[in-house]
DNA sequence: GTTCGTTTTGTTCATTCGAACATTTCCAGG
DNA sequence: CCTGGAAATGTTCGAATGAACAAAACGAAC
């Protein structure tokens, strides 16, 4: 068992959990060699992101309720994503009108803007739009079609056509990796259609993607770092996509990490 | 304070929590003059209702969660909506493809049909999309437009080109009122249409409506009690309605209110 | 390697928790 | 007016909980 990171140990307690139901604090000790109390503190901070259900003696899965299509959600680097959802909140004014893309990120920078005031919001992920029209003041548009039940989101060809609509002040996306060229890759066809139409329906296009994208491969094709406006991230990104950035002249922010819990 | 039902008392519980947004067992139990293990009991009913969170020595707000917008919601008459939906879940075959409109009974038929296989769903109603995708098998397809924010559906024009694309096999709906003269009523213009929409496209129409709606009055008339096939209910509606159901051939389903807790 | 600040984990203890059982209240049917 | 069964509430008590503090592990700067 060994020593395993806290951040790891609790995406592993919510893993055990999916898998079996239900756990008890007891258990979860014994399984990962920590106190109770580490338990507690793992599985407190689990049911504070909604991701859990507390249970007197142990934790168990929220019944019924959405979560279970997060199955495949990753926790890790939730709190770098949402260090990046902040400072992206802090970009976005209040009145201004928003793309935003399928995507966790997109979804946590859902979460940081439903304190502003009057947005106009397009997008094609549920979650998004279920985070913001939590806001009486904001105006949430939806594209019709398939859901992906998986994500919780929408694609296809009508996408397209949805975003062309609109010429909105701010495109939010997010994305499967980068290469080292600054290719933007995604793992699905459909998922690069929809980058792409609100990339080009926008006046600012701002892409957010934390630092394990950075070199990493996905199968299709859809776009240039070069393209993007603004580029929110976590770590600076390797020296040659950086200096592809400042060719491009793309903005760069990095978004400092802090505390979650 | 005197002796308030227990229902009414949890209505109220939940009321005080969002107000507040939290409240220690302590001060409820003072507040309703009841023993702190009986607000634990009712508390916990309320959290497995998925409507309030615990905290140690109290309950709070399921913070930020899509649950804001329920604030208007009624939680009184959960129970006979409840058995309503178990009802209509018992009537959709494995397989159905099935119209779900807006308003809070169809959402809760919409839980009670994620164990059904192989649905194709059609709604515009956010929170039964929801409901329904957690189900991999199910195949949920939504309509374009604004949303709601309140009520978190969509409706407008568009709403009724979308439901006249399909032709499915149950077209599920609920209602503002029913009049005596079996009037189907409701509180907006745009909902009404996209009733109209599904009657007009379905195979068998099922309304859905607790015994709160008989009698009651509602602005904007849609339809008339003899266009539907099926009616779900909870108790026997009065002598005149009944009669007018039975001259139109309209089925009768009663949903045997059980225990919830 | 050392130092210093931060993060993570362990320990203690007064409080809160819920299971189980006892009691009361409610409401039909006689 | 009683009577019996069910639902709601109260009571007791060992287990579970989280706040607070202490110890340890880690990481960065030197």
């Amino acid at each position: 068992m060994s020593h395993i990171p806290p951040e790891e140990r609790r995406a592993r307690i919510a893993e055990e959990v999916r898998r079996q139901g239900a756990a008890t604090i007891d258990a979860l000790a014994g399984r990962f060699g920590v106190t109770e109390q580490t338990i507690r503190r793992d599985v407190n901070a689990l049911c504070d992101a909604g991701l859990l259900r507390r249970r007197h003696g142990g934790v168990e899965l929220p019944v019924q309720r959405e979560n279970l299509p997060y199955e495949s959600r990753q926790v890790l680097h939730q709190a770098e994503k949402q260090a990046i959802a902040r400072a992206v909140a802090g970009l976005v004014p209040d009145g201004a009108s928003v793309a935003l893309s399928i995507g966790t990120t997109p979804e946590l920078i859902a979460r940081a803007l439903v304190e502003h005031r009057d947005l106009k919001i397009y997008t094609n992920n549920l979650n998004v739009a279920l985070a913001l029209c939590a806001n009486p003041g904001f105006e949430v548009t939806l594209p019709g079609g398939r859901v992906r039940n998986r994500y919780r989101d929408l694609v296809g060809a009508a996408q397209t056509r949805f975003f062309a609509g609109y010429n909105v002040d701010f495109g939010i996306f997010g994305v499967g990796g980068i290469d080292d060229d600054g290719e933007l890759l995604d793992f699905a066809e459909e998922e690069v259609e929809a980058r792409q139409a609100i990339l080009a329906n926008c006046r600012r296009a701002l892409l957010v993607a934390d630092h394990t994208k950075f070199g990493r491969n996905a199968v299709v094709r859809g776009g240039h770092l070069a393209e993007v406006d603004v580029l929110v991230t976590d770590r600076a990104p390797p020296p040659a996509m950086a200096a592809r950035l400042d060719a491009a002249g793309v903005t760069v922010h990095l978004a400092p990490r802090e505390a979650l819990s």
